[in-house]
DNA sequence: CATATTGTTTAGTGTCAGCTAAATTTCTAG
DNA sequence: CTAGAAATTTAGCTGACACTAAACAATATG
């Protein structure tokens, strides 16, 4: 019931790609996503799927899910990973933009012990710096009710839920513009040229590029005070 | 310049192994401390040695030394080593016989960042929860006088300096009985049936087996006040 | 519906770091 | 000073996990 690092990296893309939805990922978007060839991919997918217990499920040509086992493992990981980026960032005074890379090898290699000891001089906390919501221990989820700020409709209010922490570049010009979660917003422009917003309690608009409002997810105001 | 889990390892051994006087260490040595097989060692010797920059001199059937590389690297582990173990016992909490374990892993894959901000909120410190000295970034050292408590005379005045933290079972019982760094003490009895210490300000002497002050290294009670 | 394109798998290698068995060198004791 | 013991190295393998080149399946399109 070990894990190797590397396939710990294969269980986390498989859950991040399946989405709340679970769906079968591809070769070629694991390959995508970890940075490794198709190759890699179908040898290291064949080995999980023949191991007892096995972590995924796998059909040739068809992809491959997570087993229960897998979905275990993998959530875990995500756990950890949200959890030592907020600990960085609150304890040891990481910005945003560099709690990603650190938290992405050392979450393989805490113990138990460890886990829990931050969680609780964190005050068992449920969102990292980035709004993700942290699992629960031993436990999968929550999957948040959000959507990719792009497919949001003009003039609706809305909140940011969430940004990606995987560009530390597009989070530094986030935290520029005041685009964190938690801020209000209403879309006033988009096209394919440009992307504008409407920040709440501020006066003019925020302009940003396409590529950089593709970072946000966002989700209704929440009307009950 | 980038160094493998397993070449860490081996650097940290042979710093540890050659002691102050950075004398040669042995296959067996090696082989012993590290939990693997003579053959494997000489394997890895030969890599080491025949790199660039070689990171140990070698010298077949003669032993292995570092290189002002490898010994670069070596201490850095140590720092990363006594930094995490501070941190993990002051910051979480860890109690002194459970820290060894996980700085033995973590060592590897904190980034300079990491090491430079638990440096910081620990108040750039010297000493480590079992006495080592942490020695100062990009620096060696520095090596403490300090000798066993074995042999040292009876009768005579003396400090614990540190103890050796890679036997949590043994750190527990010292835990126990009260003999930790900065306790002064005499030694009343040294037979190989049995030890005995006075620790100051308490009545009655403590025995403990050769093995367990065989974990104590104690240095002369400083006497400037 | 046949064929071109795309996606995936198979076959064969390489590197890292471990192992056992056997050969060789060094040390030690008589 | 030499035989036997101990230490070390060499030779040859193994398991993970990458890679490239080539074969094969699925799919999209004219
Ligand atoms: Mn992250
Ligand atoms: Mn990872
Ligand atoms: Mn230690
Ligand atoms: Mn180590």
């Amino acid at each position: 019931m070990e894990t190797s690092e590397a396939v710990d990296d294969y269980l986390k893309a498989i859950l991040e790609l399946g989405g709340a939805e679970d769906s079968r990922v591809t070769t070629n978007a694991l390959a995508e996503r970890l940075g490794v060839r198709t190759p890699s991919v179908t040898g290291m997918l064949q080995k999980l799927a023949s191991q007892h217990p096995a972590l995924v499920r796998y059909e040739r040509y068809r992809g491959v899910r997570l087993t229960a086992n897998g979905k275990r493992r993998a959530w875990e990981l995500v756990r950890h990973h949200r959890l030592i980026e907020l600990f960085l960032h609150d304890v040891l005074k990481y910005s945003w933009d560099e709690v990603h890379e650190e938290a992405e090898r050392l979450e393989h290699f805490i113990s138990e012990r460890f886990e829990d000891r931050v969680a609780a001089i964190l005050g068992d906390p449920e969102v990292d710096p980035h709004g993700h919501a942290i699992p629960p221990k031993h436990e999968a989820g929550p999957y948040r009710a959000e959507v990719p700020l792009v497919a949001w409709p003009l003039h609706k209010p809305a909140v940011i839920s969430s940004v990606s922490d995987r560009n530390a570049v597009a989070l530094r010009e986030l935290e520029r513009l005041g685009l964190m979660p938690g801020v209000a917003l209403t879309v006033e422009q988009s096209t394919p040229a440009a992307f504008a917003v409407r920040v709440q309690a501020r006066s003019s608009p925020v302009r940003l590029g396409n590529d950089l409002a593709g970072y946000i997810q966002v989700a209704a105001t929440d009307r009950r005070p």
